[in-house]
DNA sequence: GATGAATGAGCCTTCATTCAT
DNA sequence: AATGAATGAAGGCTCATTCAT
């Protein structure tokens, strides 16, 4: 159990994660200041350094959990029963409304360039976990397009299919809607996108050329 | 006839809006200083003022020519002869290409947020041309999906092919390989991706249903 | 008899003493932190201004009590038996010593501008004991010069003397060397700078000019 | 010839040097802000850095020139006729009315922790001067001393000689009288503490013993 | 008595921008 | 037209100090 004082701490770091999570994102990690996380956050910008040793390390524990958190709930999608498809276009949804959900941290999980590549453990520790995502994306569509693991084209399809996640995500990261009102808006919208998507890839499967090298 | 000093006057904010232009795309328009843009540009960082009002109007005067030396590029394109599905394809490459080149600029463009809604005059201009863009690309569209310019379904079928536009932008925005190095590397990808998007859209067409809500 | 409390709120105190005497000696008044001497002193660094109003405060505690002990030291080394240029050695050696184990610390005994005048009663205190100081080294000299105690030839004697002495603490002050490495590479050498300097004044007294004026 | 811009360049730089001088020795380069060295010469604390690089390169631009100084005006003392023990005083007189009209930046000379020892190169330099007065001064008493340059007893001379001139300097470093005060007022008494010095030296050399440990 | 939480003041430094020439 | 000089605002960060428990 914590105490009062205990309880308070927690909440005064997670506000700060919050504002900095929706500044970050929202504005970009080198433009945001810490004496503007703090107003955000509702605190003295020195409190942010008594809860993270620096603005980085601000960014680096914004990262992981969320990531996390995604991974998980993608397993228990995949893990359900149904057919293929229907699970892609579950994982893909989740994928977009997470995305959302985080909107503008969106690029901070992404963007590998806003992570310091000089510490390597935490940077290792949140590109699995992005892997670990875009692997069981693609084993999904893997399903779908009844490919084996090995196939050549299997890369360059789920190279495609997340041209149109990110994009999906990108379009709408700046809006001023909720999570909620794009999803209740766009759903369909998404929904057709992932079916395009999936017909057109298994269209080029099934004809000759796979648009590698092949001739 | 310009005179020797405007001549040299000429040559000068030339030089300057050539610095920007590449160190805004190379690095980031936040990132460059003045000062750099002055050492490239080959004056002292008090003449930029001259010609500029501040940074952002310099941001503003290298947003615009770029853009609409793109609206030419597809214009030329689209007025080839050719079959439609070969146009679109050349027309999007052509705006993948774009937006590579102009990479960090990217999001000036296409992110609203980033440039000031004060002075709303060039704001306008710049939405005009983007605008236009778009509505090229949806023309080029509209054409191959053999849709009329009315059906409802033209504006799905348009979102749903520029978030895939928009996600290879995306996706390669903080890459630290050069346009040339993506083309070169990529564009098979990049074609195989527009040739899945028309074929999994004119599939969705075909059928019965449209995504929307009829049922 | 002191409670139980009250014996472990003087630990506290005395372990606060301590440590920031370890640090301000070792390593400067200013560059050590509140923070610093807590952990060093096994507290929180709030705790310490219980027991002091500031981190002046904690040096101006600090500062008397060595002081006191070298006067201690030297009235014994005075009171013992010997020839007096004996006592003056050991006197000289007593302090040189004293003064390079506090090192750092010795600008603040001595450099009257790095005590605040503010607040004069301590202020004159320090003054108080540090006047002793110089009056015991002179009383030695004298004492070894043959001189009267009004003899105006000592005060430009004990001056030389003092700047001999000021000289070699201020030479070391800044040494990475520890008093003890100090002492026990250099004792021979400051002995023989004590005796140069006895031998030299001793010269000069016996001689007919004395420095001054008189002809 | 220089314009009048140049003019007031180089007066600015100069101001700031002279403010700098004076607060980096009278309170300590850690203690002094830059800030307050800006208002000391009358200009923007962001002027600085148009002339130096960060305030460690003030402090290199501090210690070189002055040093240069000392060093040409000792060996014109030096070179000129005259028996060795008036050269030996004019030196050291020399010395002493340096360190004292450069008063606080005494530290800065000698002290050598308050350079930083990453970059050799101007370490070096200073050292070098450094090393050379030093040298001069051995040399003067080495003559005076008839003792010959490998004379392992001149190392011990020249160590206490230097104990009372940088005793000198220290005493009066903190003072508030000008260095023609101190001067006008005090150069009998160094006179005097030099004469001492030498003949206390003599003394001991024709003496059986050395001081260092032969029997 | 003791402590974790929190903060304001302040430090060095950079940058866009203006002023005087 | 062009420039060097100069500056205010701001940024990341640290530290002594206070407050509430």
């Amino acid at each position: 159990m914590l105490t009062k004082q205990e309880q308070r701490s927690e909440e005064t770091k997670r506000s700060i994660l919050l504002a900095a999570g929706r500044l970050f994102a929202g504005r970009g990690y080198d433009v945001v200041t810490m004496r503007e996380i703090a107003k955000e956050a509702g605190c003295s910008h020195t409190t942010i350094y008594i809860y993270f040793k620096d603005k980085e390390a601000l960014l680096q524990h914004l990262s992981l959990p969320p990531l996390q958190t995604l991974a998980s709930r993608m397993d228990a999608l995949l893990g359900s029963s149904g057919v293929p498809e229907e699970k892609l276009k579950n994982v893909s949804l989740a994928f977009i409304e997470f995305c959302l959900a985080n909107r503008n941290m969106y690029g901070l999980f992404f963007n590998v360039k806003s992570v310091r590549v000089d510490e390597q453990a935490p940077e290792l520790e949140i590109n699995k976990v992005r892997n670990r995502l875009f692997g069981k994306l693609t084993e999904a569509l893997q399903t779908c397009l009844r490919l084996e693991r090995e196939d050549e084209r299997l890369l360059m399809c789920s190279r495609i299919y997340f041209f149109t996640l990110h994009g999906i995500v990108s379009t709408y990261t700046f809006s001023e809607e909720s999570v909620d009102q794009l999803m209740g808006r766009l759903t369909p919208t998404f929904l057709a996108a992932f079916e395009v998507q999936l017909d057109g890839l298994k269209a080029m499967i099934s004809s000759n050329k796979n648009g590698v090298e092949r001739g």
